[in-house]
DNA sequence: CGCAGTAAGTCCAGATTCCAGACTGACCGC
DNA sequence: GCGGTCAGTCTGGAATCTGGACTTACTGCG
């Protein structure tokens, strides 16, 4: 009776995205690296429902992304931090605002430009670390190691 | 009686996130990435319902990710395709494998590892195209241009 | 002192969305 | 005819999201 297989890919993007993603999760870390540690200037900063952003930041917590940091004993006071791998979500950001930048722009351009310490204005590329030279859609294949 | 004001911010990281930002979707613009184009193959290899890839699909092809080709006439077929703004999210995909290649990794490793046509296994990393330097979390800030 | 405000949530009820599985309709191959 | 493919739609119950009110414990300000 049975037609072909249904047999989800086992893939790191869906293992990410079952963390991140969703919209208020990504938003809440993109406030983390704007340097908004703080529960209400979140909600206010990102539109998201108090309860929502709650429920995000407890999953994030408990995924390893951030920290909740008790800045203030007695009413008891929380800052979020990111870990080390939040910080490692730093090129996601980075290149979800890229395209927004880039397709999503109005008359009046990107709401926020970046500059890297180099003095340039960021403009964010993927490369390969092997070669340095970037990475387009046709340009990688399964890697078939040579199989001991 | 207004305490401070609520006004989220502008951010091309909202506006791309309401594209794309939900997990269905992306994983849905992953399959065509890897080659997939028909719905009903989409349906096995991510595990979405098909109600929900169906609107999805729906929001991305007005959104102009994606394109919704016809392939055959009498019982009407359709593909999907990227567009060129389609193809821009290449970055985005590669980023969040690669943090959950990192994080989420089991004891296999990596369920799927990419090889750049340079001939190496692919390690994507995101530079700046002035310097070519590394972006790091801490090596960018609020582009201040000299307003004339 | 008393009022206003801030902060980090929780609680609620109603709206929306999600989900799995069944169903459809037009074909194809045997 | 029987079963299979393909691209969806329909369905009803479950889960989730949402905005707003509420809570508790402070810190000013006059």
């Amino acid at each position: 009776m049975t037609t072909a297989a249904a047999r989800p890919r086992e893939c790191s993007i869906a293992r990410t995205l079952d963390v991140v993603g969703e919209k208020w999760a990504l938003l809440a870390i993109r406030e983390v690296f704007l340097g908004n540690h703080r529960f209400d200037e979140m909600i206010r900063r990102t539109g998201a429902p108090r309860d929502t952003l709650a429920a995000r930041l407890r999953t994030l917590v408990t995924a390893g992304v951030l920290e909740r940091r008790q800045y203030c004993e007695h009413p008891a006071r929380f800052e979020y931090h990111l870990t080390e791998a939040g910080r490692e979500l730093h090129p996601v950001i980075l290149m979800l605002m890229r395209w927004g930048d880039r397709y999503l722009a109005g008359e009046d351009g990107p709401p926020l430009i970046l500059e890297h310490s180099c003095g340039h204005r960021l403009e964010a590329e993927v490369v390969c670390a092997a070669c340095h030279q970037p990475v387009a859609p046709g340009s990688t294949r399964r890697w078939s190691p040579a199989r001991s």
